[in-house]
DNA sequence: TTGCCAAATGTCGACGTCGAAATTAGATGT
DNA sequence: ACATCTAATTTCGACGTCGACATTTGGCAA
């Protein structure tokens, strides 16, 4: 391994003078010896060590990237490309761990970053929940991602805005003349089900829109991670329905892709027949489908690069300007809802409705 | 920072013999020694420095992983997955780079994996794809995986098998007693397409099925990575002749899925009017749609588990035994493909078939 | 009890880097 | 030419660990 001290030699200076070159430390330099220098680093192929470097300054300029299955999961990959693409105007490289949501590898892997003298951790979670207050941190910068710890109100983290999402989505069909709308849930599990749920009520309720409860359906069932879709089966059964919603909001997009198939199969159009809204804008689904998938995007990449930023600042000293964030989602239009012009029989509403603004 | 040292003065002991515990040298230590050490460890919750050992040993236990954009891409995650599963069983822990198909962030990637001393690393490409020969490699162990290097014939890599893949998915069709298939084509600039392509040619050439040229249609045009999907329209097209198929092979699940939109619009069933037959298993396809699409899985989990204990292997200074792997696909069969009686004037066979075995 | 040998533990130093402090080179003014 | 001052460079040592080697300990046979 080619050192400082080679290079030192080649260019008759001092390892001192070599050190000050490699970190870019212009100022105290003389153009002459630092081009001289330079030369002979090229000529060795020096490449610093920073196996050193971390034991004289105690930093490894490393950041751990713990997740429990998002890097190896299709869903909220776009969270590991945001921390990565942002990571790029960093000195920081990223050493991934992967815990499979096991306390145990937790544990373990908490103690290999300290080894390696990780100086702050990106925690990532697949699905927008709440940690058990029995989750542990260690005592360096951590930035949480896609989930919050209520039992460490200190620590700043970063989620969907899941409520407003879901909101949203359901008045995105409102707002397009739909007044019969089911909702095909996520696994009830999950928090962000909770919040796209309750929204997806409010948002009717605003409306002054009936929300059959014939109408709202899970889509998928049993444990996290072992769960079974039955958006298909629900759904064909609604859409059979005389009486059926002219809209869907779907729990996420793979829901939504089972609503495709129920709806088609029974021969109807979409979006003409039934308009179907996702959520994830879960491209390889969304984009794929035809028609093309309106979906609610849920802001992964900004999610991720926000979250390097704020852990970046945070070694640096600056404290997050904000310590919790709920990003908002996004609304990506394409084909798969349409304007309805629902006759007046259709409308239940009450009459009160027309003095609304 | 607590040291050897720290431990070495609580257990009255010399800092040598708490690295001889540490690092699990049984054999040279007296029980009693070691358990006293053991506490102290506990007692002042030490770490060993990786950074430290990496200096004495100039062994860092790191490997690299180097992604065009797999990590970031839902395709081929299972790859990192199958990776870090098999790390699990090592010492080693993993530093992750994505290039993003840059040859000049290729290239500053290289250099931060010098500086961080890596042992070894894994090179994967998203697609199964053949490297140029512009790529260098550093002198270190290195495994590629999902590509090969022709002109670095030395290092080994490890592809899935996509000719047999191809071959076996339109076998099954033809052993399921289709004979009129269609083939939809992935990304012609993807070796992947060629392979499967031709195999599928070389599949009904064996059983003497002819291959219809307006049968055979691109799934998806344009350049990689901005490629437009064209099966939809193609498919469609297919369909709404009076002679159809029976059947489709698909370059990818994707494509099937536009198989599945196209079929469904046009009333068709799945499988009883046309099956279908996928290629990757990507789950959030494959185990979503309705019904539960049939589908030639790679073999990407297994190829990162072998790429590991293989790097691995050869970090421990044993060549590999098989340089170069070819994976085989496998096919996953589920409800979208069926059996099918085709009468006889269906079938527009050469009379020789009747002697074939 | 002594002597011997293997087992157990200790001492020392070097790995590559950079902070602090010390030294030298070069510029400026007289 | 010389003093003075700043800019540029060098010297020195320590970070934590473990390999090589040195030393001590404990057990056991004579």
């Amino acid at each position: 391994m080619v050192s400082i001290k080679d290079v030192a030699a080649l260019a008759g200076v001092s390892d001192r003078t070599v050190s000050r070159v490699a970190s870019g430390d212009t100022k105290l330099l003389r153009p002459r010896t630092r081009k001289k220098v330079l030369k002979a680093i090229e000529e060795l192929g020096y490449v610093p060590n920073r196996a050193a470097q971390m034991m004289r300054t105690s930093r490894s300029l490393v950041l751990g990237l713990m997740t429990d299955v998002v890097a190896t999961t299709p869903f909220s990959t776009d969270i590991v490309r945001g921390i990565q693409d942002a990571l790029e105007s960093t000195p920081y490289t990223l050493l991934t761990i992967n815990t499979s949501g096991d306390p145990a590898k937790e544990a373990r892997s908490w103690q290999t970053f300290r080894e390696h003298g990780i100086d702050g951790v990106l925690y990532v979670t697949m699905f927008h929940r709440q940690l058990p207050v029995t989750t542990q941190f260690p005592s360096i910068p951590v930035v949480l991602v896609n989930c919050s710890a209520p039992a460490h109100p200190e620590r700043p983290y970063i989620v969907p805005d899941d409520y407003r999402g879901g909101y949203d989505a359901a008045a995105h069909l409102l707002a397009k003349g739909h007044r019969k709308i089911a909702y095909v849930a996520l696994n009830e599990h999950i928090l962000a089900a909770d919040l796209r749920g309750s929204a997806f009520l409010d948002a009717l309720a605003a409306e002054r829109v009936e929300a059959r409860g014939d109408w709202i359906v899970p889509g998928l069932v049993g444990d996290v991670f072992k769960d079974r879709f039955v958006a298909f089966e629900n759904v064909t059964r609604i859409l059979k329905q005389a009486d059926r919603p002219t809209g869907i909001v779907c729990g996420n997009d793979e829901i939504a892709l089972q609503c495709y198939c129920a709806a088609l199969e029974l021969g109807l159009k979409i979006p003409d027949d039934v308009s179907i809204v996702g959520f994830d804008d879960f491209q390889a689904v969304s984009n794929v489908v035809e028609p093309k998938l309106t979906t609610m995007a849920l802001p992964y990449h900004e999610m991720g690069s926000l979250a390097v930023e704020t852990l970046v600042g945070m070694l640096k000293g600056t404290p997050p300007k904000v310590l919790h964030t709920k990003y908002r989602c996004k609304l990506i239009e394409r084909a798969s809802v349409c304007q309805q012009n629902h006759p007046a029989e259709d409308t239940d509403l009450p009459a009160r409705l027309t003095i609304e603004p």
